[in-house]
DNA sequence: TTGTCACATCGAAGAACGTCAATGCATGAT
DNA sequence: ATCATGCATTGACGTTCTTCGATGTGACAA
């Protein structure tokens, strides 16, 4: 039915960062990594993270996320569960109100999937980087 | 008709740049962002991406992908096209054979928007670290 | 208790996606 | 010219996704 993936743990993460480049990944990890990117892939989530990570204490609840994607509370709830799902948010609820978070580490472990070591590094194929 | 939406091209890096954390993004690097990350959230995707990467010359053709993947020629090209069109692979004919590759350089900056000065620097959400 | 608020879940409709067999289109070999 | 090879495109099918309105649930207020 509606999820039945499993929710992704910290724990996983050990999995996910062999990195894409260097060494061809495992299907496990392949599945992990692309279960991540997959919640990262609608311009509304990137929107929705990016929201939480600027807002004052770096959370948000819902009422402060609708107005700003200009989407219905149950649509961003949607979204935000997703997020939750693939281990990019967490979520607290305080009374009334849930509040949002970007997961701690996790969206640098995936930097580090795709480019390990940094963007500078590996040299190889960093030829049109973002430099300077 | 199949595709429809403009090739991501390398300049487009610059919009895309704006870092997930750290300021609301615009919704143009919203949609930049979902489309590469959109092109990264299939697991097959992310293997065929490791397996160029991997294969010796940093280079491989569809005949070289399609038994590691297990999937039909077609199926392989219409991955590959997707992976082009975002941006993250480039292709190039030389005689009856396509050779694809990593594009240089948009994975280091696809990490860069996520984990701004790597994954350890930021500190501020990085409490949870990969690490001990 | 009754009401209100913030949020999650459900059910549905339309669009998009992943996959394949069949076909088309070049290139190179005979 | 004829054939074989490597890859892209087409058309189709079932699945998944995005979005919404309607409804359910738990927390606080009067």
């Amino acid at each position: 039915m509606a999820s039945s993936l499993p929710v992704i743990q910290p724990d996983d993460l050990a999995a996910c960062c062999a990195p894409v480049t260097g060494g061809v990944v495992s299907d496990e990890a392949a599945a992990i990594l692309a279960r991540m990117f997959k919640a990262l892939g609608d311009p509304t989530r990137v929107k929705l993270l990016s929201l939480i990570a600027a807002a004052p204490d770096g959370e948000a609840c819902v009422c402060d996320l609708t107005e700003p994607v200009r989407l219905s509370q149950p649509t961003v709830s949607h979204h935000m569960k997703q997020l939750v799902e693939a281990g990019l948010a967490t979520r607290e609820q305080r009374g009334r109100w849930a509040y949002y978070r970007v997961a701690p580490g996790v969206l640098g472990s995936l930097a580090e999937a795709l480019a390990p070591g940094g963007p500078v590094a590996g040299a190889d194929w960093a030829v049109g980087g973002t430099s300077a």
